[in-house]
DNA sequence: GTAATAGTGTCTTTCAGACATTATGTC
DNA sequence: GACATAATGTCTGAAAGACACTATTAC
């Protein structure tokens, strides 16, 4: 039997929302191959970790965030022969969802780190096959949203229903009803949780605030396609 | 940098529907490590093959079929440091959905090869971790029936909406009313077309004859946890 | 007061689930 | 004829989308 020997590196995925706009948080190579190109941050999985331990820590390392602060799972494998010049690289992608963070980009190793709008991110920007994980970073989240509680893991752990659908509006590039999406986020079973806390964001009567709720599924799922309001 | 050089597997999880059962393929292992252990069919990935092809050439050898007569796609990655006693081992697993096969098990170069009822199998009876594995191929399975039109992988090229009905009983382990499913079978978009054949199973009136249509999602989908009759 | 946002109630349509009824075959 | 399965139609209740209306703040 022929074995493959290889590297095996974590690249991450990492989506927040900042100035009404999903952004990822991309780092700037600082040495070869791709030298000075914008890449997903990552690095080599340590001989005795654990994939989710290696993402985990990269996590740490590039954002200084600690990853139970939003959502964090595995997202695919990518192997194909050519995909790095240096050699056979298979590397194992993770997605995180995060909230706008107050310190971002702290301790980062590389040249430079920054977040990105997801569609200000040309094609062919980035190094190595980057561009398509990222974009299936985003399919997933987008997916996600429909049928999981995980639009909570943008917001702070304190945030309004508007907050929430200002959440799936950013990530779908939609408008929702906000009366209707009131009803259905505060009626889905374990979605959001009252603290007994109010806001005032701008002008207006206070929001109440609310927290995550126990669930893990919606049931009902909030559907993405449905018909918007007045078109 | 400490790069980790490992190996890199590919394992499959193979479902089929045979004998009114949710199926799995297992092979028994002729080599150490966990000689004569059921397991997951797979092998190391060569050293210029792509991961999908790796899965696709194992799928071929064990099974002797086409991936194109089901479903096949990654499932996740699985890398714990201790996962296998011969070293730092990464495996890719693949999950394919197909049809109850006429030649199932041929050219297998494991020491034996079979389905076997997923519900048969034990706990802690397979090799490695194949047991997570095996869990979480069968819950992605069950998952994606709901929003996808991959039931239709399960059958053959041609099918009745009752050979349909019985995929979903048989993977959800639940009854569903004959005539709601056929309608809603029949009305979603994209879901099976009729060919115009009919044929007779049994007794009765001859059912129509449809194959897979070209939807990718399920709108609406068909809800597993929907309020069972009379409760 | 006006403007702005938060939250509730109501109406209509759509769709899921329950189940009667008809259609077409074997025996 | 009886019996079995396929397919269609009808009824009811739940939920989605549209949108009127009330509540509470800043100005």
């Amino acid at each position: 039997m022929t074995r493959s020997v290889v590297s095996v590196t974590v690249d991450l995925v990492l989506l927040t929302i900042r100035q009404g706009a999903l952004q990822a948080l991309l780092v700037r190579r600082g040495i070869p191959p791709f030298q000075g190109r914008w890449a997903l941050p990552g690095g080599f999985v340590l001989p005795d970790e654990d994939l989710a331990e290696a993402a985990a820590r990269e996590l740490r390392e590039e954002t200084g965030v600690d990853p139970t602060a939003g959502h964090f799972e595995q997202l695919a494998t990518y192997g194909a022969p050519g995909r790095d010049p240096r050699g056979r690289v298979v590397t194992v992608a993770y997605l995180a969802l995060l909230p706008d963070l107050p310190s971002p980009v702290a301790g980062s190793d590389a040249a430079g780190a920054d977040w990105r709008p997801v569609d200000d991110i040309e094609p062919g920007e980035l190094a190595f096959d980057h561009d398509r994980i990222l974009g299936d970073g985003i399919e997933r989240a987008r997916a996600k949203l429909e049928y999981t509680p995980l639009a909570t893991a943008f917001c702070p752990a304190e945030f309004t229903v508007a907050d929430l659908r200002t959440v799936y509006e950013t990530v779908w590039r939609t408008r929702l009803d906000p009366r209707n999406f009131h009803r259905k986020v505060t009626g889905a079973d374990g979605f959001v949780e009252p603290t007994g806390g109010t806001v005032i964001r701008d002008r207006g009567r206070p929001a109440q605030l609310f927290r995550r709720g126990p669930a893990t599924l919606l049931h009902p799922p909030l559907l993405r396609q449905s018909s918007p309001p007045g078109s």
